[in-house]
DNA sequence: GACGAAACGTAATAACATGACAAGCGAGAC
DNA sequence: GTCTCGCTTGTCATGTTATTACGTTTCGTC
């Protein structure tokens, strides 16, 4: 198995390194953008980075409160929709739950490939589904904000696992 | 403005005959497969159908409690399992809703347009779109089981109302 | 009519999310 | 420097969505 053959998300990597590179890409971007990348919102996408899968707001909060922020739900989730917003983070609508981009290039709405057995989420680039949703909503008149492309299956991994 | 160019849920049209319709194609598709289509079951579709939008399992509970039901969240859960399984449902992700199958044909599954105005849903076929996503996940390796394809932004009777 | 599988009823609880309001902090105006 | 305004944080309270568990009923089959 080729480790670089698969995504983030379904391969082997050095999450010191993606973590750290992440995090400076985060702290550019904000620096950029004149967005305020405080204690708390950079807890929070090292918390998704740590772990690279996508995570319950209350899960986020139990490890918030761990390193001494509030522990009230608001706390987490202003943080996630400062990270979301800012394309720093993506929800998965499936799991109600929260990823860290995995894609220093921002403004970009990727699809997710979210495994049923070991709930690992991949990110891909999902441009050519993307515009034939907006052909088809040009066709209706409707104005697409935003999209949400996710499947849910079983990932190569876990597909070695099974039929062995 | 002329109804038959949109989508249904966008459009204006006869909810008596539709609803009719759909039961009746419900209760092929059940008579035809051996599924069983109960009181409770038929009573959330028809729900479902009258209202012709996204409805949360509580606002479902409630009217079937007003129709002499049982009133614990499992009830409407189970059924709306059912109808989703079986194709005569869909559950709209982004908004923890569910709405009746706009299409007879079963075996589909299709894209949703959201209004963020006026909440209606519309479903289209998105078969272009969903074939992209096969690619991507062939080429990574992820088996596909269910796929969502969502979108979220202003319905053609929206921006009429508000470019005005 | 006995049996097993599927469906239903109900209670309890878990998981996810927001509203409201007070207090803190940071950047620009003066 | 300090005033002030807006954004951010902390906290309490509550609202919404979903599941687990278990006993009872219903239905098709033998």
């Amino acid at each position: 198995m080729n480790a670089a053959k698969y995504p983030l998300g379904f391969a082997q990597h050095d999450h010191s390194t993606c973590m750290s590179d992440a995090l400076a890409a985060a702290d550019a971007r904000c620096a950029e953008d004149g967005l305020r990348f405080t204690p708390v919102r950079r807890k929070v996408l090292e918390i998704l980075l740590q772990d690279h899968r996508a995570l319950g707001a209350y899960t986020i909060l139990d490890r918030l409160r761990e390193d001494g922020f509030g522990s009230q739900p608001p706390i987490a989730y202003r943080a996630l929709d400062f990270l979301v917003t800012n394309g720093l983070a993506h929800k998965i609508e499936r799991l109600n739950a929260f990823i860290a981009c995995a894609n220093t290039n921002h403004s970009h709405t990727p699809a997710f490939m979210i495994c049923r057995l070991c709930d690992a989420v991949a990110e891909e680039l999902s441009s050519s589904a993307r515009s034939a949703l907006r052909e088809v909503a040009r066709a209706t008149g409707f104005k697409i904000e935003r999209t949400i492309i996710e499947a849910e299956g079983i990932c190569p991994s876990c597909i070695n696992k099974t039929d062995s």
